[in-house]
RNA sequence: GCGCCUGUAGCUCAGUGGAUCAGAGCACUGGUCUUCGGAACCAGGUGUCGGGGGUUCGAAUCCCUCCAGGCGUACCA
């Protein structure tokens, strides 16, 4: 992208300088380009002579002389120039920023597209809620972070998998089973108490009720327990189908639901606890197995085998992180996490390392909290008391452009508020359908334009303030993704999204696309059908509808 | 107690390895329209960047400390 053909020019620059003796033979220090935000400071800025003024003991001034001197007037770069205190402010060159309409029409779909990963193997993991209760709000934030964040990491180039682990075995099981049962048997009229550690939520009623319609009284002519494990296995079959269903309705797709009994059947947890003991990572105190963590730096050590014997979910899921690294052996997993699960990370990283991966192989994002509220009351989210709202809800309330598109506005480490009601009333102007009303917009515009042949159309007359600035705006699109691709944070593309919609309704306003000019109109065109190329993939990496019409 | 995250305009929130960092949207007020979609555009901000210290030529950004909130800190998951 330009913005790195610029910064390796500023280096070269500097390293000219240095030859010629112009610049003292100090250390360059990376180069990296700021954004000024006044359009009379250029589309670039180094503070490069800055950084080096101590070092080279000159003003940053002169070093910034130094290195314009030094910088070649490429097609790209229309004015160079040094300013106070010691910024070297660079500006696109008029032409070459008409050009790149042309470019970008060409790249079409792929504009953007970056090669960061090389075809790196790396898994996403999340959302991966219990299936023991419906998927809650909360879990669309997981699901629209860790989407959002595998699609941007697609387009970055690496190969990506998502996956949703299934926590279908552990202890929570069985107190579900249990709960199940006692619904199935009420609804036959049969006295059965709910456990205490139960579920108390109406939903297993219903699954209840679903499966006296399927299966009629057949489990209570089984013995006990056979019918509590049937019944249990019946029900988290339909509550895992009931998350596929709510995350593609969101627009979330998986490559692989991941299920944590398997790890069980193919022995893979205890191949991995003898890993761990064979590597000396495991200790036996008070009859359980613990996980000497704090022989790694960890604050405390964790429990992997109960004293009943029973692994923990903790040695689960050391096995399936084993599975990620040396059975599948991706080169890099990325964890989505909800704030709740924080404590898991540095105990998850201390098990990588003593299975003999690197941990920095496993990168984590831990999101915040929401807090769901509806007429200002605050909404408790436990499955187990059934106290909660479901993302079906908020999808079916707000829809899954704009809960996707609030889900991902703000940074995964700050909390958020989901007031309901609000996100009800305000959804006409919520700002996706500004977004989307510019693709729209822009669609109608070149439906308008009906048959006029612009693919001949010279983008050289692209010199006005608000078409420079327009394709100023689109070429911003690799940066963007280059940002939320290594900092995992996808929560730029919103802000982006709003940016360049702005930008092409204000270029809208200001130049009219279709007129009597034909030689202007088949320019415009151009540069319209260029908008609609970057914000369509922009709204495509958020999982968000990018409408012809609406 | 300890750990992680957060505290920026009335509200909701951006601010990517300091300087060219005081920003956006919403809300509010006032303008703009004879033609391509007005769900639009243009204009309007006196904010101790939670408080206080520190480092520096320069800090919303880095360090320390205090305050406030969220989440962790189980032989739960």
């Amino acid at each position: 992208m330009i913005r790195d053909e610029i910064a390796r020019l500023v280096r070269e620059a500097a390293r000219r300088a240095q030859a010629k003796g112009t610049l003292p033979p100090v250390a360059i220090t990376e180069v990296a380009l700021e954004r000024p935000q006044k359009p009379e400071y250029g589309d670039y800025a180094s503070t490069l002579p800055l950084k080096l003024a101590r070092a080279a003991r000159m003003s940053p001034m002169a070093i910034g002389k130094a290195i314009a001197d030094e910088l070649p007037l490429v097609d790209a770069i229309g004015k160079i120039e040094t300013a106070p205190p010691g910024f070297i402010n660079i500006t696109l060159n008029e032409k070459w920023l008409a050009e790149q309409v042309d470019a970008i029409i060409s790249a079409e779909q792929d504009f953007g597209n970056l090669d960061l990963g090389r075809g790196e193997r790396l898994q996403i993991e999340f959302v991966s809620a219990n299936p023991t209760g419906p998927l809650t709000a909360a879990s669309g934030r997981g699901g629209a972070l860790g989407d959002t964040l595998g699609n941007v990491l697609s387009a970055s180039g690496y190969k990506v998998e998502r996956e949703y682990y299934v926590n279908d075995a552990g202890s929570r099981m069985e107190a579900f089973y249990q709960t199940v049962y006692a619904r199935y048997a009420q609804a036959l009229g049969v006295a059965e108490e709910v456990p205490p550690e139960g579920y108390h939520g109406t939903y297993v009623s219903d699954l209840a009720s679903e499966t006296v319609q399927e299966h009629g009284d057949k489990f209570l002519k089984m013995p006990r327990q056979q019918a509590i494990d049937a019944l249990g296995k019946i029900a988290i079959e339909k509550m895992i189908q009931a998350a596929q269903r709510d995350l593609a309705d969101m627009g979330v797709r998986y490559d692989c639901w991941f299920s944590e009994q398997s790890l069980y059947d193919a022995s893979l947890v205890k191949k991995t606890l003898e890993i761990l003991s064979e590597r000396g990572f495991t200790d036996e105190r008070e009859g359980a197995v613990w996980f000497t963590s704090t022989s790694l730096g960890e604050d405390k050590d964790n429990v992997l085998v109960r004293s009943n014997g029973v692994p923990t979910y903790f040695a689960s899921d050391v096995a399936y992180h084993y599975d990620k690294f040396f059975v599948r052996a991706f080169d890099r997993v990325i964890d989505v996490l909800g704030a709740d699960h924080q404590g898991h990370v540095p105990r998850m990283k201390a098990a990588i390392a003593a299975l003999g991966a690197d941990p920095n192989r496993l990168q984590t994002i831990v999101h915040q909290m929401i807090t769901l509220r509806r007429c200002r009351l605050d909404l408790r989210m436990s499955k187990r008391t059934g106290d909660i709202v479901s993302l079906r809800e908020v999808l079916d309330e707000v829809g899954a452009d704009a809960c996707r598109f609030f889900f991902l506005s703000r940074s995964a480490d700050s909390q958020m508020d989901f007031d309901l009601e609000l996100a009800k009333r305000q959804s006409n102007e919520n700002p996706v359908y500004y977004v989307q009303y510019a693709h729209a917009r822009i669609a109608s515009i070149l439906r308008y334009a009906g048959d006029v042949e612009f693919a001949q159309g010279n983008v050289d007359l692209l010199r006005t303030e608000p078409e420079q600035t327009l394709i100023r705006k689109m070429l911003q699109f690799p940066e963007l993704i280059e940002t939320a691709a290594t900092q995992l944070e996808p929560h730029h593309l919103t802000y982006y999204a709003q940016d360049i919609a702005a930008v092409f309704h204000s270029f809208y306003k200001q130049c009219r696309v279709v007129s009597d000019d034909v030689e202007l109109t088949r320019a415009r065109l151009k540069l319209v059908q260029a908008a609609k190329i970057v914000l369509a993939k922009t709204l495509r990496l958020m999982g968000v509808a990018a409408p012809e019409q609406m």
